[in-house]
DNA sequence: CCCTCATTGAGAATGAGGCTCAACGGAGGT
DNA sequence: ACCTCCGTTGAGCCTCATTCTCAATGAGGG
């Protein structure tokens, strides 16, 4: 995978230096989605001071060249997961505990390329975000009953 | 229209106030969405000055109040609309121009009702956004060759 | 008209993210 | 290995959307 990152690098006559690495590594080795921030957090925890505006500067390249994906959860501030070649997929998100749930409907793939099409857009990129609550904890089954009697 | 805010403020025992009334009313006489500063620099114009703070509270509100919603196209602070009970509808972004396109697609509202459904989730609110190039003008065109040859 | 209590607004505070620029370090060539 | 050329890095400053503070104000029920 970080094969991946050096052979893009190189192909852009970029160079693959150990802050570029480390983050990657960072983001690759975490299921969950990342804060520029968690991730200078764990890279601190791995003794590896990066200065925060390299770690915004890699996540933006990461996402240029399409190993890593830009989300946000309307948290104020952006999160990023790697993006190894696997399909798109979309997310659930829970207002109150903030659970993210990904998920995938090929039928969605298909409609918004029409949607584009018909419209005269080339498209780029997409996100379909549904918030809700999921139920499991406490604060989420509360929200929910907020949310009903409203 | 003014009415629904009036009689939903008077529900939940708030006051009806001047500020909330003008920008209430800016935020239905346009058909684009606006942002904080937008509404604010409309009211400058209708000699209306209101403290930003306010605009910002009153705008939550209305969100709150299910008068209006909020958007985000990505470009660094949020927009809004009056939704005057109409339709739920999703939105092209032009990544070039900035032009927006609404769209509504009802199969969409069927397939997300049953994503949220299986996994559990009680929906609130949802978003899709597809990102590209409308190919309008020639800086879509542009940044259009630019993606395809990338 | 009065009183209460939420709202308002000016300005300061917050916080994500970008910018600056001198020092640094890949990596291709020698 | 060494050199040299650029692009990268990072500390700190800057921007800008949005929120907070708190004293003054005003809505609206009695």
């Amino acid at each position: 995978m970080m094969e991946v990152l050096r052979a893009e690098l190189h192909e852009k006559d970029l160079p693959f230096t150990h802050q570029r690495e480390a983050i990657a590594q960072v983001l690759f080795e975490s299921t969950r989605h990342l804060s520029a921030d968690d991730v200078a957090d764990e890279l601190r925890r791995r003794q590896q001071h990066i200065g925060k505006a390299t770690v915004y500067r890699t996540l933006a390249l990461l996402v240029e060249l399409g190993l890593a994906t830009e989300h946000d959860f309307d948290e104020g501030f952006k999160r990023y997961q790697m993006q190894m070649g696997a399909a798109h997929h979309d997310h659930l998100i829970c207002t109150a505990c903030g659970k993210v749930v990904r998920f995938r409907h090929e039928e969605l793939e298909r409609i918004l390329a029409e949607v584009a099409e018909v419209s005269g857009f080339e498209a780029i990129t997409r996100q379909i975000k549904i918030f809700g609550t999921c139920g499991e904890q406490e604060a989420c089954r509360e929200m929910r009953q907020a949310y009903r009697s409203n």
